[in-house]
DNA sequence: GTCTATACTCGGATAGAC
DNA sequence: GTCTATCCGAGTATAGAC
């Protein structure tokens, strides 16, 4: 895409963009506005816009940089080793999250709203679910001939329920905080270790 | 509430809900604007206001219509017998959501707002989520005594899952409308079934 | 009790000066 | 690269006509 351009702008942009991530952070998606965000950078409106063209933009800007943190956290590099250890690591991205409610929101907000194609921020969330499904089919395969997990079931649909497990407990969560997301997960786990213990049985 | 008052304006309500509803069907969530409702109901916003309170409030019930609906497709009032059936009976709800892409859309969007303690629509879900839950529980506890879960898996947890999977799984499919939303559930119907197996014979 | 007209707010986007 | 000024679209609030 067309975008780091001038070494100039670009320190202003991630300027812009660790003050508005402070800003949802601690007064929630409800002050995600043009308005409050460039006043919190002590910038007029039109010059966010400048930046970033449009308010979406910004904001996907804000959940990328999220990503980024996060793919570090996760260790996307290496396959998960046991069914058990994949589900503890979706964990851990979920309390992460949690310490944020802020971004949560925006997150489920940007998501929903974007799944319109004509959305500026629609292909970001396509990419970025595409890149989870094989991620998550890759570390399902990997665990299936370890051994790991029962042979009966495919791991790319198992994936997308794995992710849409993930969202639809942080959407959940933000009805009621009292809630502990990783439960969900755990629950999961639970089964797939069960599950395989059930496949192995009778595999031989 | 202070709802369905006199029963005059009751038609005229579900006259323009049902208009509604069509609009958002065929045109779909993108078309929802008190505009362009109002003049799909040949009436003024005004007109549709004082119905309705706000926009918000319409859409609710827009998807409370539904909901009944789906409630007896469901088959609410019967607990499954088999964790299989339980699974089938999400799949086909899923399904039929499936034809009405204008719905889910709305439901996604509209779930993510209210997720906000101040919007008008927030009780709503609160409430609708909160009884969800108790049914999953409910269904799954059943299913535990009948041996056909095993011990070790909290319904609660179970139930909340299930829940964010469905949510998760309409979000992952508007991306995606080439995903078949039941091959998720069916996998976790396989884990359910396989899980039990293994299960069993650890008890025995 | 039902509806309309008008006017207001707020959020986002754009044009053009400096 | 940043601002001032302006516009537009969407939702809401009030007064009042029938």
């Amino acid at each position: 895409m067309t975008r780091r351009s001038y070494p100039k702008g670009l320190a202003k942009r991630e300027e812009i963009l660790a003050t508005a991530l402070k800003v949802i952070a601690e007064r929630g998606f409800g002050g995600a506005t043009l308005r409050e965000l460039a006043e919190a950078s002590n910038l007029s409106i039109t010059g966010l816009v400048h930046h970033f063209g449009t308010k979406e933009q910004l904001l996907t800007e804000v959940l990328r940089r999220r990503d980024e943190v996060d793919a570090d956290a996760y260790e996307m590099d290496r396959l998960p080793e046991t069914a058990a250890a994949m589900i503890e690591r979706l964990a851990t991205l979920v309390d992460r999250n949690a310490a944020v409610p802020g971004l949560v929101t925006l997150y489920s907000n940007l998501s929903a709203d974007a799944a319109a194609p004509e959305h500026p921020s629609h292909e970001y969330f396509r990419e970025r679910y595409e890149q989870s499904q094989d991620l998550g089919r890759d570390s399902l395969s990997h665990l299936q001939e370890l051994g790991e997990l029962p042979a009966g079931v495919d791991p790319g649909d198992l994936a997308q329920l794995m992710i849409a497990a993930v969202d639809g407990l942080q959407l959940l969560w933000q009805y009621d905080q009292s809630i502990d997301m990783t439960r969900g997960l755990r629950a999961l786990g639970a089964l797939l270790a069960l599950a395989n213990e059930g496949g192995r049985s009778a595999d031989e």
